[in-house]
DNA sequence: CTGCTAGCATA
DNA sequence: GTATGCTAGCAGA
């Protein structure tokens, strides 16, 4: 770009390539973490952004004119660390070598001389691009000025300044003197965060208009701001980046002293020499051995590290597994090492397969390693991906893939894994199809021990008494945390191959339990091994969305969300906000004196839906507030959202369903959420227009009637109920003629609705008093309808007390097929956990079953379509429904097949209903 | 940056 | 009154 200056601000990027990058050490001992990472950095800039002028600024030694004004300015920060104080001349030197023009003015910080030659650069008719990490540099963006944060891959212009902080560049310094730099030692408005000072400016226009209007400012807040009135000028001053320095004093201009010069191979190849950067020498010198660890000292480092017998003997005296298990781990860095573990797997009855990836984002991770064991306490691992400093040549992905697809592809190889789905999804996502899923250690516990967590740390406690190496504890955690592709092998190999050594080791300890009780087999044979491969199935086809729809539905949401907010505000005669429960509080039950309904449990008073709701026949506030959460709720969880969760390269969006999860055998669905899509308001019921069908194709729906009724109906085994499914009534209103004593034709709407109750009552292990509240009764008179129920339906009554003994005596129930679902504290001495588990043992059976049905029906329509060759999809499931993709070719295939299969997935004692919808979209569809 | 609470969407 | 997951605000690091 000819017209282009690129400028980065080096000295912010010093403090976050230290930060994100894991401790590298030269060999001798030199740390080149930030050295490694600045030189990356800049490296993709240069690349990614070609410019005609371009400079990396450094802030010089020295004081600013901002020490003189204010000598607290940075008093704060600590000092730099050693570490990185260290890299800094090293990392000047590299910038040097790589072409870079540096500049370092002293007595200037580096913003200044950023701002100023950004000025100066729109002046000449210039566009500028600022790398920086420090959001206050948000203030130059104009139309000839861009923000990027390389770290974050974040672009800021006019718009994206406005998007990101809710005010436009030229209200940057106004937000930022009214927050304050807690950073640079720069005080501001004491409570007043990013929410406040938005709120404010966009009541007052700028910083001036709310110094200005200070005495309308309400509250706690309101004191804090007129505490600070007399410092805010100056805050503003050190906040303000300097775009008027100076910088032909020092012969600084935009000209060919800021061209870029070409990288001195020489000087570079003497500096990877020196800090250690093998992977760059080798790639500069063109020499693809130099620098590469001998394999010998990799396999003698690893084979035998972590030398811990393992205890398993401890927790399993059934002799399952040998007592000691020394493990012997492998990194497989040749040929001849993969051929050999191929000769290996092929030969084993059984394998544990784990995968090393990228991230955690089961469509877009990529493969970072392998890892393998065929017999406990030997396990290898393959790295395919590492790529840290001087990472020793490994084997390269596509050849690794290549070499193991026979295997990984042949259903007849057995193998184990924990959550194979995710690995499944690796595999595909570099176009290999894992097949011969025989055993999932994460389905094994889950049918094991529903209750108990399930993953792999703390099964290995659990059942081989042994400590495992957390990911954490070789990755970091949280904004640290370093992707696995930058761990060191030997470390990489103590870890990964462990988790396959351990797989396979949970494996044989936890299948003797699952083998030798046939319940339990069937179920983990027959409904959750099949249920993950579909599953895997479902989430790879994906929803097709329609972003323009929900973009369009946010705008208009937004707009009449800014309405009913000056509502509110008029109506509190102040500004808050109005989604913190804690300053509506305030405002209600402080400022207004409206009367408390109920409290939450931390003690506030409640501002929940049903207290509004109270308080709106009288008072015209909490009216508004319901208006606006119903609506804010929309845009932030859903046509905000959404969009962002699709994939680019599939234009979908991929759930995850969480097969382990669920304590009564449900699944759940995140990232995003599809089993929460609104659907019972109006308004919440547009987002399902945009879950739409592609070209040439409808949505087909289909969702089981009654599903938990009839299925209370099938355990009671009670008569009346029985009768009235078999007979296809309407079960509610038959509910209602027994209830109330009058006949069908008779039942009136209101009766039918608290019978309705009632029914879902029974089904959550109502008591007397949930149902009075729910349906704003007295206590007694709910109990009175709950006692003539039982009297009507006395095989239900039955049922329900046979449930709560049943749980007490084993602390588990079962579904209808054998899941065991476990209640923890269903013998509490606490009495209200005791009776949560009460309800919980009376739901879970009927939840569970109806949940163990759908996954049958899961698998029969899975099974249905891939036999007939149909290119019909599965593409989500809501607990009681299954929504498919169908081309319009076979809708009415799928219209009539569909509900047959899943009514005549089992056969109870009460006929199974399913309804089918058909639409262009899922809304239609219902 | 992390963990907590309040609130709310679904079956 | 059962079972979930997600967002925003906020307090304490």
């Amino acid at each position: 770009m000819q017209n282009t200056l690129l400028l980065v601000d080096g000295s912010s990027y010093l403090y976050r390539a230290f930060h994100a990058m894991p401790d590298l050490r030269n060999p001798q001992g030199e740390p080149t973490g930030a050295i490694y990472g600045m030189i990356n950095m800049l490296r993709r800039l240069r690349s990614d952004y070609p410019a005609a002028y371009m400079a990396c600024v450094f802030d010089a030694k020295g004081k600013t004119f901002r020490d003189d004004l204010y000598p607290e300015y940075k008093a704060q920060r600590a000092a730099m660390p050693d570490d990185l104080r260290l890299q800094i001349e090293p990392i000047h030197e590299a910038v040097k070598a790589m072409g870079w023009p540096i500049l370092m003015v002293e007595g200037v910080e580096a913003d200044d001389v950023i701002g100023t030659l950004a000025v100066e650069a729109t002046a000449r008719g210039l566009n500028t691009i600022v790398s920086t990490g420090d959001k206050d540099l948000a203030q130059l963006v104009n139309p000839h000025v861009t923000l990027i944060n390389t770290m974050s891959n974040e672009k800021l212009d006019e718009a994206g300044v406005l998007t990101k902080f809710g005010v436009p560049p030229e209200r940057i310094i106004d937000y930022l003197t009214l927050i304050g730099d807690t950073v640079d030692n720069v005080p501001g408005v004491t409570k007043c965060g990013p929410k406040t000072a938005v709120k404010w400016l966009a009541e007052y226009d700028s910083l001036d208009g709310v110094i200005a209007n200070a005495d309308k400012i309400k509250g706690v807040v309101g004191d804090n701001l007129r505490a600070a009135l007399d410092w805010l000028p100056q805050g503003r001053v050190l906040i303000t980046v300097k775009t008027d320095c100076d910088l032909s004093a020092h012969h600084i201009s935009i000209d060919e002293s800021l061209v870029a010069k070409e990288e001195s191979k020489e000087a570079m190849l003497a500096f990877y020499k020196r800090y250690g950067f093998k992977t760059w020498l080798r790639e500069l010198s063109g020499d693809a051995t130099a620098g590469a660890t001998p394999l010998s000292s990799i396999a003698k480092a690893t084979a035998g590290s972590g030398n811990t017998p393992a205890q398993a003997g401890l927790f399993n005296d059934d002799g399952a597994i040998p007592a000691t298990v020394i493990s012997n781990y492998e990194t497989v860095l040749t040929e001849a090492q993969l051929d050999a573990w191929i000769a290996r797997i092929n030969a084993a009855s059984l394998t544990a397969v784990d995968t090393e990836t990228t991230s955690l984002e089961p469509m877009t991770a990529q493969l970072v390693g392998i890892s393998l064991c065929c017999e406990a306490g030997h396990a290898c691992y393959i790295p395919v991906a590492h790529q840290y400093a001087d990472a020793p040549a490994q084997l390269s992905r596509a050849s690794v893939l290549e070499k193991l697809r026979p295997w990984l592809e042949d259903d007849s190889k057995a193998k184990v894994g924990q959550n194979l789905k995710y690995d499944t999804h690796i595999f595909a996502n570099h176009g290999v199809a894992l097949r011969g899923i025989v055993h999932d250690t994460l389905l094994e516990s889950y049918v094991f021990e529903s209750h108990k967590s399930h993953n792999m740390d703390s099964l290995a406690l659990r059942h081989l008494g042994k400590k495992t190496i957390s990911f954490e504890d070789v990755c970091g955690k949280g904004a640290a945390q370093i992707c696995f592709d930058q761990v060191e092998l030997q470390r990489a190999t103590d870890y990964a191959a462990e988790d396959a050594d351990i797989t396979l080791q949970l494996h044989l300890a936890m299948w003797p339990e699952i083998e030798t009780d046939a319940s339990l087999q069937r179920v983990y044979h027959d409904i959750e091994l099949p249920t993950s491969v579909v599953l895997q199935k479902i989430e790879r086809n994906g929803v097709l969305i329609n972003k323009d729809l929900l973009n369009a539905q946010s705008n208009e949401i937004g707009k009449r969300l800014l309405e009913l907010e000056q509502n509110a505000y008029e109506l509190a005669e102040q500004p808050f906000n109005l989604n913190s429960p804690k300053q509506l509080g305030e405002i209600f039950f402080g400022k207004l004196g409206l009367p408390v309904v109920k409290k939450t449990p931390s003690g506030a008073p409640s501002t929940d839906e049903e207290v509004l709701q109270k308080l709106a026949e009288d008072y015209p506030l909490p009216k508004v507030l319901l208006e606006y959460r119903g609506l804010a709720k929309l845009k932030s969880t859903y046509t905000d959202k959404l969009p962002k969760m699709v994939n680019a390269q599939t234009g979908r969006v991929h759930t995850n369903y969480a097969q382990a999860v669920a304590v009564t055998g449900r699944l759940a669905s995140n990232d995003p959420n599809l089993q929460n899509i609104p659907v019972r308001t109006a308004e919440g019921r547009r987002i399902r227009e945009a879950f739409v069908a592609a070209p040439e194709h409808v949505i087909i729906s289909a969702d089981y009637s009654q599903i938990e009724l009839r299925i209370m109906a099938h355990i009671s085994g009670d008569a009346s109920l029985l009768k009235a499914f078999a007979d296809g009534e309407d079960v509610h209103k038959a509910t209602a003629a027994e209830i109330f004593g009058v006949a069908l034709d008779d039942v009136t709407s209101e009766q039918r609705r608290y019978a309705k109750v009632i029914n879902f009552g029974l089904i959550y292990g109502m008591s007397a008093f949930g149902l009075a509240s729910n349906l704003g009764i007295e206590r007694a008179a709910a109990q009175s309808y709950i006692d003539k129920y039982f009297q009507r339906y006395p095989g239900v009554a039955q049922y329900m007390a046979d449930t709560r003994t049943k749980a007490k005596a084993h602390g588990y129930v079962e579904t209808v097929f054998g899941r065991r679902l476990w209640l923890a504290e269903i013998n509490s001495p606490n009495g209200p956990r005791r009776q949560g588990a009460e309800r919980a043992a009376i739901n879970a059976p009927m939840q569970g079953t109806a949940a163990d049905l759908i996954k049958l029906a899961m698998i029969a329509v899975q099974n249905w379509l891939e036999n007939d060759h149909l290119q019909s999809k599965m593409i989500m499931q809501v607990h009681d429904e299954l929504v498919l993709e169908v081309p319009e070719s076979e809708l009415e295939l799928v219209r009539k097949k569909l509900p047959e299969l899943m009514a005549n997935v089992a056969q109870l004692h009460v006929p199974l209903l399913a309804e089918v919808g058909i639409g262009k979209n899922w809304e239609e569809a219902h």
